[in-house]
DNA sequence: TCAATGATGGGCT
DNA sequence: GCCCATCATTGAC
């Protein structure tokens, strides 16, 4: 679960971008000044900038020197509910954080927590309590126009917290967990 | 329900 | 200038 202050959400909505290989990552031109983090150590976040509106939460997760993280799309709220929702307006509960621009928003999570080490202190991905059991889908990327066709994003079958894109059921496959 | 569209700013060519 | 890993709103069915 992602977890920033009092608010915390069960991330149900991932994408991988690989680095080097893959066009549609940032670090696919190599080292800049903005995708600096994602070169760095792993469990820092990148927080990027889109469409100037909205903020992205990627979690680095490779080598230090090495290019890749992982864009968190959508998650399921939890704690901090009243606070999410003085945020960010939504009527129902799985519009709230699910989408990337969303669930930045409703965590207060801006451009300032670039680079953040994400293993330790107010601002953390750690285990849930108490998960129950769940499948993971796998379908093609959503929202960019290159390397789209690749099946690396993944998500909680069945979750009703996934994004608007998410109903990309046609080339999903599952696999469980328990 | 679903497709089309404008908002808006930083990074890159 | 142009692109962009998005979202809320609009308007047609």
């Amino acid at each position: 679960m992602l977890v920033h202050g009092t608010t915390s959400a069960r991330i149900v909505e991932t994408e991988a971008y690989l680095g080097l290989t893959d066009e549609a990552s940032h670090a696919w031109r190599g080292r800049t000044p903005r995708t600096e983090v994602i070169f760095g150590p792993p469990g820092h976040a990148y927080v990027y900038l889109i469409y100037g509106v909205y903020d992205c939460l990627n979690v680095v997760s490779e080598p230090e020197g090495s290019p890749g993280c992982v864009l968190i799309r959508a998650a399921e709220p939890l704690t901090g509910i009243a606070a999410m929702r003085k945020r960010r307006a939504a009527e129902r509960l799985e519009d709230l954080a699910s989408g990337p621009g969303k669930l930045t928003r409703a965590l207060g999570i801006t451009l300032r927590h670039n680079g953040a080490d994400l293993t330790r202190g107010s601002f953390t991905i750690r285990e849930p309590g108490q998960a129950e059991p769940f499948e993971i889908a796998v379908s093609p990327r959503i929202g960019i126009t290159r390397a789209a066709d690749w099946p690396l994003r993944f998500f909680i079958g069945g979750s009703r917290f996934v994004s608007r894109g998410g109903n990309l059921k046609k080339h999903a496959e599952a696999v469980n967990f328990s």
